[in-house]
DNA sequence: TTGAAAGCGCTAACAT
DNA sequence: ATGTTAGCGCTTTCAA
């Protein structure tokens, strides 16, 4: 049986098994006021032996800090949102406060059921994160009564924002690829419409020069397999290094090289984007990639809501937060 | 600027605008008692105009219901988990409620934290779901003041548990293979372990005899590959099929009979087990696996909870949910 | 049909 | 050091 009228405890109850007022007890249980060590350390007995448990609703309705906060994201809780979320879970969580998890799943009429629910459940401020950086949300963000925080999506001017440093992951490929010798290096992504596909396309060629090669296709392993045939199909020079737009890309154009006998790395390094743990690990040779560090941009974000909705400013701006590169084994010296 | 200062409108707000005594507003607004249908025309316009909204934390307060649960799940967010909360999450939303998420990350200090958190938010119900579903939850969980229900986890024999019918799964795909004509069907899994594996095994053999083999291992796709090395290195007769406990492990195992030169499905078929699509679709070729129904299980336990927050009774047990085939290219008729 | 008043559980002035 | 009281925003008797 699911247990039912278990009556919970209040304050009340507290303070008449103890034997002072409410207030007292309140006063010794939060420990504010001037209270008698000794009627403190009662009234702390009593609530815990009786199991009591402040009601945050009613704390909240007082207090006007609801000490939750929503995170709307607008897929499914996919791939890159998730780390996010983690990394604002574990800042949020030790501070006290609960996260709401909405997901739109793209679809504009539920995004404004979920933003008008949070408003209402008084929530102390809302992050907003998206699969793509340049995906503005579906819904008037910008009046509104609590704190917003964009991650992983850039919000207006005058509002807060991060993001990976995109053009900074992309340098940082490009140059381990040069160290390890390399000079024909080509540059496999997603589609050009991707604000970040554009962002690390145009760093690879501020390195490279402009006349680096860039194949615009798609996110997918397929893409990258393709790719790859299409470039050792034909005549010409052919490279000895492949920057990939993202992971999964770079899983394609392993298993394209292999079945064309090439050797990774000796032949061709590749190198990745994403980290993408469980495809990066698994590729044959391991994957050496891009950690855009998604967990530290949640815990920055976290933070940041954090600090506004206790009323302390915090400039605007779009913040780039570094990425790291992983090294494994796709790609050696030559 | 972040905005803060917007007071937000309360029932006040709207009981003066529209010259009637706050009990009128409320009444009007929820079409409770008796209302002039013009007044209450009017009172929803004015409420509409300033921009009220009614104070969750108040309401929640009275009514002692909050009309938000929690769910608490191990992993940071898996893909396991995902899908269900995402069914979660479809079938409440649509009712009003929100939804915490509490990733406990496997630390028994910080499932205690969010449970306690919970309650004390008054939430009218938590979800506990697993990434295995022998794990128990790491904290009391029996004597709640709040119904709970388990997905993706056995909860004890007086609870209500959700969980995917594994024996039905593999029965599914094994008998798939028989129909496509197999005869030498290997089945390559995870740990002994895991209940779902042991599970799956017991059905597979409860299929093919007894002596139908068995390989545990672990859940990578290293392993699936080791795996098909190990058995078509040695001598004796070789099997005509493969069904995988995961498809990360059909993904080693696909990989590591094309590096033999096997060609899929015609010299041997493979299923997989989990249809992560990301995985599943990319397979070259793309992999016939059976899906968990996750998204559904969610959704049952979502209705489930909904139920039991409105104080209906249902009873006890475990339901075991069916998990569906879908059929891709690794497995054709002979 | 409408309004006045009580109270959900808690905190914080203020009075004792 | 402790208790009394008002009130957060709302719903809901009960009177008018």
């Amino acid at each position: 049986m699911v247990e039912k009228d278990i009556r919970r405890r209040t304050i009340h109850d507290v303070a008449r098994a103890a034997g002072v007022s409410i207030s007292t007890a309140s006063n010794a249980l939060n420990g504010t006021g001037r209270t008698n060590p000794e009627t403190r350390e009662r009234v702390r007995r009593v609530a815990e032996d009786i199991g009591f448990r402040p009601n945050a609703l009613a704390r909240g309705l007082l207090s006007k800090r609801s000490h939750a906060i929503g995170i709307i994201t607008n897929d499914t809780y996919g791939r890159l949102t998730l780390p996010m979320a983690a990394g604002v879970s574990e800042v949020l969580v030790e501070e006290g406060m609960s996260v709401f998890l909405c997901a739109t799943d793209n679809d504009p009429r539920l995004a404004k059921l979920h933003l008008e629910t949070l408003l209402d459940r008084q929530v102390d401020g809302i992050i907003f994160t998206a699969t793509r950086m340049d995906l503005k949300p579906p819904m008037e963000l910008s009046r509104l009564p609590v704190p917003i925080v964009y991650a992983f999506a850039e919000g207006p001017e005058d509002s807060v924002s991060f993001v990976p440093d995109d053009a900074q992951g992309a340098r940082l490929a490009v140059e381990h690829l040069l160290q390890a010798g390399r000079s024909r290096i080509l540059h496999v992504t997603g589609p050009e419409d991707y604000l970040a596909a554009r962002i690390r396309a145009a760093s690879y060629r501020d390195v490279l020069g402009e006349r680096a090669e860039v194949m615009f296709g798609d996110w997918s392993e397929e893409w990258g397999h393709e790719a790859i045939q299409r470039v050792f199909g034909g005549a010409g020079l052919k490279p000895d290094a492949i920057f990939c737009g993202s992971d999964e890309i770079a899983r394609g154009v392993i298993d394209a090289l292999r079945d064309l006998d090439l050797s990774i790395p000796s032949d061709i390094a590749v190198v990745g984007f994403d980290n993408w743990e469980v495809v990066a690990r698994q590729t044959r040779p391991s994957l050496t990639t891009v950690d855009m560090e998604l967990k530290e941009l949640g815990r920055q974000a976290g933070l940041a809501i954090l600090q506004l909705s206790k009323r302390e400013d915090i400039p605007p701006g779009i913040r780039r937060l570094p990425c790291s590169l992983v090294t494994r084994k796709s790609c050696g010296a030559i």
